[in-house]
DNA sequence: ATTACTAGCGAGCGAGTAA
DNA sequence: TTTACTCGCTCGCTAGTAA
């Protein structure tokens, strides 16, 4: 199978591109592959047959570039990869009943201004706590970019770093806000909004939401 | 080396995506990858051992999720083919002297209709002629969409089938052209477009001249 | 300098089977 | 049913060297 080939390939694709031709030595490719020179000319020879590199042989080494098999692998295999990294756009989740304490971290004004700087909008005092599919959650978030909210410390304790990633919650700009040590189980999200989200768009406990990128 | 486990690795990837686990038996994974059931136990423990996947075992089986030196290596490796297949924005070629008859074909009823048609605008009678490096043509090209232009008959011979591919040529609309059965070296592409390019532009034959998607 | 053949060796494969 | 151990054998690796 091709697969036996891919490091090679893949060295070749990475320095000669799709279309141009490559002078080396079977000793250097060796050396960077970290094998014999005589498995690389055994492979290369290997590959030539199976149509997926051209290669001529020069005073230098060998001139070697991809043909047409070996494109087509190298596509193919992208390809696959990305579906595999599809970014996921949306996930939908139902609204719980939070622990109540998102209310007080959430209004505290270090982290206030940040938000208004960081995430471009000031959080309406208390979190919306969503269960999500843990695997779901996961595709869809590390898709986005984090925003990272600092944490501070007051002379009677410290409060921790949170993360944010900005979503879009029927339109509405928000966030998901992730603290650092976090206190939620895992299949939990917890989200920020300019408005109060339930009253504004009619949602109970149990309500199904979704969120967007 | 991970390379080694690169193809079991794609395949738990495509079944199970980046974040989910995945049920199912080292006979069934040894079948669909087309070898032994002892090969696929060892190589799963090995890559636990590596960190690339997790792997718990059940009833029914195996429950098998990438670890993070997994998805890492997945996502390295597609960033490289990224890189590989990335699509080159334009070329830079060196205007040639043409043979002359691009006058000619271009401005048959024939072709200028489909040229109206499927590539926007009506040519300037004439071809400018481009000497570029054939690798970087190549890759620029196939990183375009191919518009086809029929050939057709007279009573007196058969004009050929040509291909087409928009481009801009400082922001003038134009296409490269290249005829089924080419009449030209490689290293040579043929332009047109709505106007007389070398007029408009102040180009006289060497100037450089760069295309762009 | 190269590439690539031969030969000898060792890692990895798979049949048999235990758990 | 599974997974995974042992063990024999083969395939692919590398050293030596020819071309």
């Amino acid at each position: 199978m091709a697969y036996d080939y891919l490091e090679m390939l893949m060295y070749i694709a990475k320095k000669a591109g799709v279309f141009k031709a490559l002078e080396i030595s079977t000793i250097r490719i060796a050396k960077e592959l970290k094998t014999s020179q005589q498995t690389v000319s055994r492979k290369l020879r290997d590959m030539e047959k199976l149509k997926l590199i051209k290669r001529t042989a020069t005073q230098k080494g060998l001139l070697i570039q991809l043909d047409a098999n070996g494109r087509d692998f190298l596509k193919q295999h992208h390809s696959n990869l990305g579906n595999i990294f599809a970014e996921k756009e949306e996930v939908t989740g139902i609204i719980t009943k939070g622990i109540g304490e998102g209310r007080y971290y959430v209004n505290l004004p270090q982290y206030q201004k940040q938000f208004k700087e960081k995430l471009g909008f000031k959080a309406y005092p208390g979190t919306l706590n969503l269960r999500v599919k843990q695997s779901e959650a996961l595709e869809f978030i590390s898709s986005l970019e984090a925003v990272e909210i600092s944490g501070f410390e007051t002379k009677d304790r410290t409060f921790g770093k949170l993360t944010g990633y900005k979503i879009r919650i029927n339109n509405i700009k928000g966030a998901i806000i992730i603290p650092e040590r976090s206190r939620h189980e895992e299949g939990i999200i917890e989200l920020i909004a300019p408005y109060d989200l339930k009253k504004k768009l009619g949602l109970k406990d149990n309500s199904r939401l979704k969120i967007q990128k």
